[in-house]
Formats: structure tokens, C-alpha cells, sequence
DNA sequence: CATGAATGAGTTTTCATTCAT
DNA sequence: CATGAATGAAAACTCATTCAT
């Protein structure tokens, strides 16, 4: 017999669990029975907790909102926030890369409703517009080079954390992930800043 | 009676028919029915083409090859050969998402084999290497900024596609798609190309 | 709902009924379907208790050999001996037919792989030693004639179990199976013992 | 594209390759695909030359039939014709196994239908039936004990044969098979014929 | 005659879910 | 809360059989 453990522990467990799952085996293993056992329990009582498997994966959206809402630190500079944002971001690629393939995979998406649909959409724009955000203050502030585009810098941002994201679990970098996540941010500094270059 | 094909068509058709669907629903739907009911046969049939299911993703992987493969008008100037790559990509991304999902999700990773994974990161890194290429090229010749980082710019560039799809499905661009993708690649070549706003 | 039953019954319960089909309508019939309707539950089910149809098959073999292996009252006298294993046969043959044309088809054997074949011969290897032993102690104590060839003996008598079997089976009896198994077992007397007639 | 054949050459082709598959792999694996793999035919082609499955076993049926039948050289004396019957039985147990395990496994019968029960019980009876005219033959003339039990030496031959094909198949021979089949033939002498010890 | 494509009716297995204990 | 047995529905095959070519 397990333990008994009050439903809010046990629906995070299973949650983290879920989130284990997809990201290493993906959705095709996201089963009653895999989750239980990854959590010790039987199937059966997976469904004490959640209504259905489509309730686990709201949970799921649930809590990689927790994982990427957390953002410390709130810097004064917006080029401070960014790159607080960005090595934050790319460090939890290098640390867990199962989370944000889920964010960035549409196989989450499409297991959820529409509502979820949104909800993930909904979540990857919050990123969005963070970085927007920081852009444009740091744009007004005249951090930036003058004939930046925001739009594009917005998906050159988000795009560099995806390419970082692939190259990792491809193994395709030719130096140590630790530099690379270094370099990254140095690269796109390089693709915002005003040219420093005596050139 | 249903219409009469040889297998190669059949095969082909069915590999098509899963790209779609796995595109546009994601792997849970990919199933011996639905794929049936996409080509207009019975699913016991399928079987008479492919061994299993297994056999349909690695068929599924072929044709992707097959899909990015084509490497159209091999321009002289290594910036115009990025650019057609770019844009190509970018322009498959808007026309049929479905390929690039897959590609960029490591979901048809997980559900193919050791061997499976092994063929689509290097369907990926095929991507990476061209790229790369026409970097280097582009540098030697003094095309690119002085500091340039090649594999920072690597995976800014393989981001920015992916981060061009997501946006695309998030529907998160306050611009017209088309008009998004000329901004993409202006974008790209501002973070590359020596800075010219001195000048 | 149906009848709830610990698993330990209902996997006895559907090794049981795989006796049964298989020694009443042979290995083609050995279905999920038959099985679950036998025991009287729904097929699925059937896999709640057994990974696999082999498993099944495994659990028969297990199951003909506490069936077999029950050797009552082992007497002193090594023909009391082994007339007990002969009628205890003839007489399993007589009410359980799919027991013994299990043991002595070999469409078991290649149902099951290859430690399954290595079982079912043992098993049967096992009856054979049995027979052996007996022989050979009556033989020593001067029980049987001189010329007695053991191995050929030993044949004979695993054979005429399974020739009373098929006999059965073919209604080829003129006399009453009853009889018959009296009648079996006084023929191999006569073709043991030393010729009682000239004395 | 195969070597086109007459029908009759190509039952005979299928009905032997039926033989062959279900003497080595069993029922189970008598399938028309496998059949038509080991003719080398495709296997819609097998219904050109049969109008289901069934009619393949009922072949099968007629092929045993004319196997069984050869009986050569009709001896004038009895003890010498059972002698050729058993040693030929013995003997092609030896070489071909999987024909007798058809014949004495019940599983072939199952397969057909009520008449092609009956016809394999006819084949078998057939069997006893001239084993048994030859003892009585043989009684009559006085060759054989006294006290014979003709049901019960019938049984007795017919089981021999049996327990030295499962002996074969086991690998449960402690002396050479080729020996064993004259062992086994004088051990039933031995039990049919007046001893001849001085005792 | 032979092939190759298709089918329909299984068969095995998986899986979310329910519920008595 | 947790378990263990059961279920219904679907999924992944399998296989005899048909038929146009």
C-alpha cells in the first residue's frame, strides 16, 4: 500500500510527472498507466485526482506557467531584464530541455482543446511580450541600434532559444553548452546594439 | 471498390497523408484510421503497404528529405544562398506547417528509434551545416561583420525559422505573414552584415 | 458488472478454460474471444491477468504439470507403481481428453517458443523416467522376464497411453472404455512379466 | 513472374508445403501467405487452385491417404506383414515426423470439418483394422501366445509407434533411432509372440 | 495462370475510466 | 485515499478471400 498523501501533493506529483513524460518520451507515453508508475501508485487512482488525462494536461499548462512566470530579479536597465530573461531561459534549455520543448512543440497543443490551444498561445505570447517590452524601452532609451525591428528582434530572440533548444538535444553544438549559452547572448547583443566596431 | 493504385503511389500518398496529419493533429491522431480515411482506403490496407506504423514514420522521414532537400537555383553569392534557404523555409513554414512541426518537434524523434533519431537530427544538422557554410563563405570574403560568431549566428538563423512558425501558429504577428517574412530576413541581415547606419 | 474474482483464481480459472478450448477444439480456437467468454468476462480483461496470449499458454504448461505430477499413494511394489501411473492415465484420458492430447500434440510446443518446447518435453521426459525407474527396480528384482528391453518398454508403454487416447477419441473400442482401461493394463502385464503359460 | 503450372502439379506443390508447414510450425502458421511463400506463388495465387483453405486440408487429407496406403509387398505370413507395417511406420516416423504427428494429433482434425474428422478417424481405423486382421491371422495360425488380447495388442502396436514418434521428437532416445526401430519391433514381438525362454 | 491491390471480418492488445472493497 | 478487477472503445495488426489487370 502507498502512502496517502493529500490531493494538492499528489496532483503536483502527477503533474511533474506528466511534465517528465512528454518531454522525454513524449505524448504518445503520456498513459494512465506510465504515470502512475512514475509516481508509484496505480492507475486506477490517477483518476482519484484528475477528472481525466485531459484535466493532468491543464495541470500541466498550469504548472509550466509556475516554471516560466518566475522571473527574479526585476533589473532596472531593459537590456539587464532581457539578458536576465534570455540566460534564464536558455540555461533551463541546457538544465531541462523537456519543458520547453513542450512549449515550443504544437503536440501539447493539439492534445489540448481549443482552450488549451489558446492557453499555450497565450503563454508563449506573455514571452513575447516581455521581450517586446524590454525592447521597446530600451529602443526609447537609445540602448539600441537605430533602424532596429522590433518584430524581428522579438522573433530573433525567441528564435535563438529555440535554435540553442534543437541544437542541444541534437548535440550538434561544437563547444560546451555552459559557453554556448554565453555566446548566445553575445550573438544577439551583437544583432541589437549600435555598432561598437570602429569599423 | 475503391480506386486501384500501385503501391509506390499508394506509399506515397499514405507517407503524405501522415505528414498532414501529424501536422495538423499531432502524433495522437496519427492512427492506421484516420490515415485510411485521408487516402480513401480501408486501414486493414494500409498494411499492405507499409509493415507497420513504424514504417510509415520512416517513410515519413524519407520524404521530408526528399522535402528539404531541394536545393533550388545555387546561387554564387553565399548571402543570396542563405537568403534562398531562409526564405524558402520560411515560406514552407507559412505554406505547409506541417513539415516544419515536424521537423523542429522531437516528437516523430521519439517515435522512431534509436536509428529514427539519429536520421532526423541529422536531417536537422544538414540544415545547420548549410547554413554554416555560407557563413564561413560569407566571412572569408569579408561579407559579415568583423566579430561575427558563426555558431551563434547558426542557431540564430535555425531559430529565427522556428520562431517565425510558432509566431505564425500563435498567430503572435501584428504584421502580414508575407510582409513578416521580408522583415525576418531584414532582420537577420542587420544582425549580420557590418553595421551601416555610421557610415 | 460481472463477478469480481482475485486474480490468482481468474488466472487458474482462464489457464483452465485454455485447456479446455484447445483440447476440445484445437489451438485455432485458443482466441481471446472464446477465452473471456468461457470464463465469462470481456476479452480486454483477459489481459489484466496475462501480458499475452503466451502467457497463457505458459501458465497451461504450469498447470499440466501440477495436474500430472500428483502421484498418489506411491506403493512399494514397483508395478503397483507403475500400474497406478498407467490407470491413473488411461483414466485421465478417459474423462479429460484435452489434457493428454495437450501433453502429446506438439502444436503446444510450437505455440510456445523455445523454453516452452525444452517444458513440454521435459514434462513428458519426466512421465518417461518415472516408467523407466519402476522397470528397472521390478527388473531387478526379478519381476519381469529375462529378456525385458527397458527402453523399448518404456515406449510401449507411453504409447499405449496415448494409443488408448486416440482409440477413445476414434471410437475405435469395441469393448467399453471402462474395460478397456483393465484390459490396457493386463495386455502390458502379459508383454512385462515373465510367461506365466507353459509353468 | 512465377513459372506458370498445371493446376494438378500446383495442388500437389500446396498440399505437400501444407503438409511440411503444419508438420514443423503447427496450425497456427498455416496460413495462405506462409503457404504460398514456401510454393513460391503470391498468395492470392493459392485460391486459383483451391477454393478456400479448407479444401487445402481436406488435399491434405487425400495426400496422408496415399502416403499411408503404400504398403508393399503384401507377405504371405501375418507376423510378417505386421512386421513390414510396423518397421515402414517406425521407419517414416523416423524420416518424416511432422505426417504421423498429423495423423495422430487431434488438431488436424479440429481444423476440418465433421467429415474430415471422420475421414481422419477412417484413416487411423484403417490402421488398426489391418493391424488387427493381421493378429487374428496370426492367432489363428497359432503363432501367436495363447492368451492374447487382440484389442489390447492392437492398442499396444498402434501405441508404440506413437510413443517412439514423441520419443524422435523429444530427443528422448538413449541409443540411436535407427537401432531403436528394430528394438521396438522385437520388444512387441516379445509381447505377442509364445515364450520362447526356458525360464 | 499469375499478380497485386483491396477488402471485411477477425484477433490481439492498449487504455481511459469506473467502481466495489 | 488507495487498490484491484472490470469494462468499452479503439488501435494495430492478420488473414482468407475477391477481382481487375
Amino acid at each position: 500500500m502507498t502512502l496517502r498523501k493529500p490531493t494538492a501533493e499528489r496532483r503536483r506529483e502527477i503533474a511533474d510527472a506528466a511534465i517528465t513524460i512528454i518531454g522525454k518520451r513524449g505524448l504518445r507515453e503520456f498513459t494512465a498507466a506510465r504515470l502512475a508508475q512514475e509516481v508509484g501508485i496505480k492507475d486506477g487512482t490517477i483518476f482519484r485526482h484528475f477528472k481525466d488525462m485531459n484535466a493532468i494536461l491543464a495541470a500541466v499548462l498550469d504548472r509550466l506557467h509556475e516554471l516560466l512566470e518566475a522571473d527574479p530579479r526585476p533589473a532596472e536597465d531593459p537590456l539587464d531584464r532581457l539578458k536576465d530573461f534570455v540566460t534564464n531561459r536558455l540555461h533551463a534549455v541546457a538544465v531541462q530541455p523537456g519543458i520547453q520543448s513542450l512549449l515550443f512543440s504544437d503536440h501539447l497543443a493539439h492534445a489540448l482543446g481549443e482552450e488549451g490551444q489558446r492557453r499555450i498561445a497565450a503563454l508563449r505570447n506573455q514571452g513575447r511580450q516581455y521581450i517586446r517590452t524590454c525592447l521597446c524601452e530600451a529602443s526609447r532609451k537609445g540602448l539600441l541600434r537605430k533602424d532596429i525591428d522590433i518584430e524581428g528582434s522579438v522573433l530573433l530572440i525567441t528564435g535563438m532559444v529555440m535554435g540553442f533548444l534543437i541544437a542541444v538535444k541534437d548535440g550538434a553544438l561544437s563547444v560546451k553548452i555552459e559557453d554556448m549559452e554565453q555566446r548566445a547572448w553575445q550573438t544577439l547583443l551583437a544583432a541589437l546594439l549600435p555598432n561598437q566596431g570602429v569599423s
